[in-house]
DNA sequence: TGATGTTACGAAAACGATTTCGTTTCCAGT
DNA sequence: ACTGGAAACGAAATCGTTTTCGTAACATCA
């Protein structure tokens, strides 16, 4: 068993002292050349490595980051995650992911489990929980500490910090016009409950884009789950009781799902009836047919999220401004609607 | 902006040693009952926090454990670190994932990013470069210097450590024999090239359920990938020149991809055609038709990972004894198969 | 020769917490 | 009054680095 070596072995060891050692290792000019190849021949074979924890303790700087995230086995939040982890790591920055589960509670814990030093920003998108229950005290401790944080996706107008989102109001304008410009005259949202920021922007998009086009907002269109889970039942019985020629989903299990039912029924898509879900998943690829889709450019809003975060990081400077950048979602069109 | 607070502020502030603070958080029965509520009311007044930094300095434990995987966007993957996760956190510990990539310098740099005493132990998967160039000094010099660590799924015998793995060959085997006994004739393998520990496993599997079922092994009823990557040129070739009644797939996509094609020229799915898809994923779920898979059981893989790897941390005593669990796969039926 | 300047290195504080030994104070016991 | 021993607390070492500030030895210059 090799033995991880330190500063103050290599300093016994050649009959130096530790700061010598440690100037040395850096290159410094302080000290001479021959006592500088000396060390530094050393260290090379013996491999040492200088211990994170004490560097860390010493700078107060950990590179790394905490990233909490509602659920991990998500298409859209590990392709944000890839974006994060790309970023950080070119920076030299560690990610430490924990999960939140859509959990009020488990968001609280684990960021605390985070707050003691041991990163130094995090990356978050707001539990369900969280927002149903609309309290961000947690959130605001952290930011009065002045520990940089980035919200992306999942945000609240409550926290002053940077953000990043999609303009989901946008997609969902975006693919009801689409709908509306195929002549479609029943369009169908399949959301949740509005507590999530998310939907609630989607809805309010699709409303928009239903107004500006002079047709009705049909309340009875719309089917609300009461989460991101799916709720078969609801959505069968939906399909029973609603006439419906489009439909316009939150999430791609929505949609694949619904698609399925109504081709048991017997109708052809997208010819008698068409969809667009939201995230341009895995699902939405290999469905048949293919799902056309909003997409959500998930690994470039880690990358901004991630790079937003570490300039505040290492910025010296305790400006208190603080950005949201909104990127626009594009359509990925498939064989879900038809083409023009 | 609030303050972080320290030992060394308390005992200035209450006009004590850091010593006695230290002891009268611990609730030590050196220190009296007066200073002991004294000191602990001013602590959670100014919501005081061991900085983790120190403690793990201290202790020489960091309570953080590394994961290093090859791809997050990949369903089998993020299922294990969700199983990681939840054993993780609730024994207190924190989760640093890095991805490799499927690179081996990355999944180098990776390993001495948190090779510094960033973290107590590693949990990986070995990156199909690693495996390809079959290269294991990396892995080599993390265990002789007694850091713990634990393999799962892609591992490989070079490497004396913990272990979890699905038995890949017999799962490859159960879906073979339930083709054979479904009276399939020409029963193909959409597989990788053999480097990956998993695909030669599975293959192995395949050979063995129709050498033990007195049919032939025919070469050409194998197809080939050179990665996990979708080769879809490849894959309608093989469509367009191998008479086939049965597929069995290493990953959820090829087999996916394959339904649609042959689907596409007019086969029916199970009754011209039938599939098993390695990795009961999301899309094996949500197919059309539902694709029957067999369930690598990845959240278990991730617990047992976490669970091995933390008792290892935790233990005290150097025994040199590895264990490798295996685990069973199970044959998760859907419509891509007949029903007896 | 004495003042000044380099060069090359070491001592020590600091980061924040833990822990092992003291040390002081006070009181009981004889 | 003296000893012994709790009780309650503090000093200091330690974890491994970094960094500031000395300082010794030697060279330079007027």
């Amino acid at each position: 068993m090799k033995k991880i070596i330190t500063l103050k072995h290599i300093a016994r060891e050649l009959g130096v002292s530790i700061s010598t050692v440690s100037k040395a290792l850096k290159n410094s000019e302080e000290i001479g050349a021959e006592t500088k190849e000396k060390i530094q021949a050393f260290a090379k074979l013996y491999n040492y490595k200088p211990n994170n924890i004490a560097v860390s303790l010493k700078n107060r700087r950990t590179k790394n980051i905490g990233v909490i995230i509602p659920d991990i086995v998500h298409h859209f939040f590990t392709t944000v995650l890839r974006g994060i982890e790309n970023y950080a790591n070119a920076q030299g920055y560690n990610v430490i992911v924990c999960l939140s589960d859509e959990s009020f509670d488990k968001e609280v814990i684990n960021m605390e489990l985070l707050a003691n030093g041991s990163i130094d920003g995090y990356i978050m998108a707001l539990s369900a929980g969280t927002q149903l229950r609309n309290d961000y005290n947690h959130l605001k401790e952290v930011t009065e500490q002045g520990i940089p944080l980035v919200l992306f996706d999942r945000v609240t107008d409550q926290i002053d910090c940077d953000k990043v989102v999609i303009n989901d109001r946008e997609g969902a304008y975006l693919a009801v016009t689409k709908f509306i410009e195929d002549g479609r005259k029943k369009i169908a949202l399949i959301t949740t409950e509005d507590h999530l920021s998310v939907s609630r922007d989607r809805t309010a998009g699709y409303r928009q884009a239903l107004l500006d086009h002079n047709m009705d907002f049909d309340e009875k269109l719309i089917l609300r789950s009461p989460s991101m889970e799916i709720d078969e039942k609801g959505i069968e019985d939906f399909f029973n009781t609603t006439e419906v020629d489009a439909v316009l989903s939150v999430n791609e299990i929505f949609a694949i799902h619904s698609m399925r039912l109504v081709q048991a029924k017997g109708l052809r898509i997208p010819q008698d009836i068409s969809f667009i879900g939201f995230t341009d998943g895995i699902l939405s690829k290999y469905s048949s047919p293919g799902l056309t889709a909003v997409a959500q450019h998930g690994e470039q809003m880690g990358e901004i999220a991630a790079q937003m975060l570490i300039d505040k990081v290492e910025s010296e400077k305790e400006e208190e401004t603080y950005e949201t950048r909104v990127l626009e979602p594009v359509l990925v069109e498939r064989q879900s609607t038809p083409k023009n």
